[in-house]
DNA sequence: AGTATATGTTCCGCGTTTAGACAAAATCAT
DNA sequence: ATGATTTTGTCTAAACGCGGAACATATACT
């Protein structure tokens, strides 16, 4: 039951109607391709002659096209396949990262074309934003042949604003009030979209074509590295809050009176569970400090903490497994909050998955009011999926199959 | 940009767009009324010729009414005013509590008809299902002048399957998977609706008419009396979870290493800012334990320490502000998690409204990762609002107003 | 070759928005 | 008083899109 925003709502026009139905079958035949007229038609219930006209309508606009005939099952007419029309355009998604930014170059689907690339991050925005502009104009020449780039969508470690294209505050990046999009759409001639990285990561899902990817109800992603980001998804959309804040479970703490977080306050989920903590813990020391670390813990990071972990090194084991529970202990927080439907996790410490995973979980239900919460599906994203690179794609990609605005 | 479910949509139909503008229509007379024909063109942007169509189709079905010419201002013809009809009908809500029950009744813009009157919880449910029709009967017939009604909502402090008409869990009542809407509902004739009352009363705010309501984002209520209840709203609508369980924030912990929480883990914010908490703060003793209290204790509520409180004694000041200090915190993770644009708070605790708000401020800045979070609104909602038996009588009263399912 | 079946197109009916004309009702100016 | 002006509400025709059915096309089975 929705409630109609009596100052901000959105008139059936003549063309309403249409325009709806012609997203559904585009929808359907992304998640169904290939699909016949007719099958649209049984699909969205509606006749044929209907299905026939929403699909000359996206030919015209070369959304879809006509592929090879299928072959028919039983005997009649051979139905016409139609597919999503991404044979010439391509999208390019990057990740700024503190230390590194990656990007990737897609089709129109989110199918990765050619290799992640990957570069140095400077944190100087304008010399970033330079030589992001020469790296993807040099992509897009090496793949010449995947056509013409639709969009560059972007994921920030941030606070962003993306209707402003502005990247309001960046830590890790030490970026406040920062300009990112128009620049650099200036200097590529190609329109760019940004996005906080959570928030891309939960896109990511839900854009995601697998069919294991529940599309009701909402669901979660949760992202732990030098931080802990969340998205969170309800009715297919992400979840933005009054200032483009939503999802900061990880600055809800665990103990009041637990360690510094880098926000200032204390006890924080991160506080427990970033890959500092983690690696905190096994050191027997505080890393967070700025000061120069020794040889040994400079360049260690939560994979090699996981190989000596795997490899029967018991503190490591322990301060992964305290991870573990700590992880549970908060996952629980956001169940209790949002009884999503789905969890997914990404992040280094879920390459350790298969041993972390009883602790978390049986934290979880320790926590959970219900036994329906501690038992919520987790889904682990592996990094080899690139999430927030999928996010940004989709920033690009999704919009052309998004649900219209009515009512 | 909301992503179609491919698996669960809604084809728009030849009387789509009619049905979307008749209920932006029917929302704008309900909002805006007295208005005309004209204005109704007016707000909605459309010919005059479809407003009175829109209009004449909702006065067929009874929904509104012509009311008197309103008096011109320029020159040139009177307008004729509309109004949502209830002037036959009526809607019963009910609250039921740990110790006691509630019945209100309204028409259907929500406006109370008579006095609230209320009677002891009795938690056999069969017994307190045949004395809450025998009440509703009663009532019903001393107001005999406010004509049908036309349901009766009922808000229950637990985990509810609103579907199923069930009450999962109500550890204050003691109920497990109990059927109270159909046994009620054959008991009384009348369609009963049930909801937890803290999504009730979040759906009161989402639904109320008065015009400092917020429409669009997000926004969250905190219920604080013997338990911490949290309903949460996105997009005009209850944010309900997988298992009707969303908006448990009562159950994240400030201090996973804090008092024991009646849910059975320790550190809960429920546990910090509970009524019983609050108590047992000033007296020095966990009250929570179920063996007989002395006879100081046994009927000393919250209202009277905030008496004491104001008339100076410092103990229940401390205790008073130990409890706002703990309700800032714990709204920082709320706004942290879902950056809401305005948090309503109601229970007995916001009596002491003018004492503890600036502690409450202070503790939610302390905790809140940016400044607009620290800034967010808070608007106190006083008991005499009765946020619980107004959202109990939108359950009923609101699907008629809801926007249609589309695409 | 003929029949059955499935696909895709076309045509008309009907409901809804869009645009504009027109009557009704009230005020203002003369 | 009377006509001009303005606003409201109704009405009609056109444009657009779904609903339904007929029809042509294409394939397989008998």
């Amino acid at each position: 039951m929705r409630k109609i925003n009596p100052h901000d709502f959105t008139v059936a026009r003549r063309g309403t109607s249409r325009e709806i139905n012609r997203q559904i079958a585009l929808n359907l035949i992304r998640t169904h391709q290939p699909v016949s007229r007719a099958d649209l038609a049984r699909l969205m219930n509606v006749r044929r002659g209907v299905a026939s006209l929403l699909v000359s309508e996206l030919l015209g606009e070369s959304l879809i096209f006509e592929g090879a005939m299928g072959e028919s099952v039983g005997r009649g007419r051979r139905p016409t396949f139609l597919f999503i029309d991404s044979r010439q355009r391509c999208v390019v998604g990057v990740d700024i990262r503190a230390t590194r930014t990656y990007i990737i170059v897609t089709d129109l689907m989110g199918r990765q074309l050619g290799v992640v690339s990957s570069f140095q991050t400077n944190r100087e925005v304008d010399v970033l934003i330079q030589e992001l502009a020469r790296r993807i104009k040099q992509v897009l020449v090496d793949y010449k042949e995947v056509g013409a780039c639709e969009g560059v969508g972007v994921a920030v470690p941030g606070m962003v604003d993306p209707a402003k294209g502005r990247v309001m505050h960046a830590p890790t990046l030490a970026w406040r009030d920062v300009n990112l999009r128009d620049p650099l759409a200036v200097a590529l001639g190609i329109p760019v979209q940004i996005e906080n990285s959570g928030k891309a990561c939960a896109l990511a899902q839900v854009w995601a074509t697998r069919s294991d990817v529940i599309a009701s109800g909402s669901s979660v992603f949760v992202s732990v590295s030098d931080g802990v980001g969340v998205g969170i998804v309800v009715n297919g959309e992400v979840l933005r809050g009054r200032h483009n804040t939503a999802g900061e479970f990880g600055h809800v703490p665990l103990s009041i009176d637990g360690p510094r977080c880098s926000c200032g306050a204390t006890g924080c989920w991160e506080s427990y569970v970033s890959n500092l903590a983690t690696l905190s813990r096994y050191f027997g020391q505080d890393l967070s400090e700025q000061r120069p670390r020794d040889t040994e813990t400079a360049n260690f990071s939560v994979e090699d903490l996981i190989a000596r972990a795997r490899a029967g090194d018991a503190k490591a084991l322990a301060a992964i497994n305290s991870t573990a529970r700590y992880l549970g202990l908060g996952l629980a927080s956001i169940i209790n909050a949002l009884d999503p439907g789905r969890v997914y996790i990404g992040g280094e410490i879920t390459t350790a998955w298969s041993l972390i995973e009883p602790i978390v979980r049986s934290a979880l239900r320790e926590r959970t009011l219900t036994e329906f919460g501690g038992a919520t599906e987790i889904h682990v994203v592996p990094a080899e999926d690139h999430p927030r690179l999928r996010g940004a794609v989709a920033l690009v990609a999704a919009p052309a199959f998004a649900a219209p605005m009515v009512a």
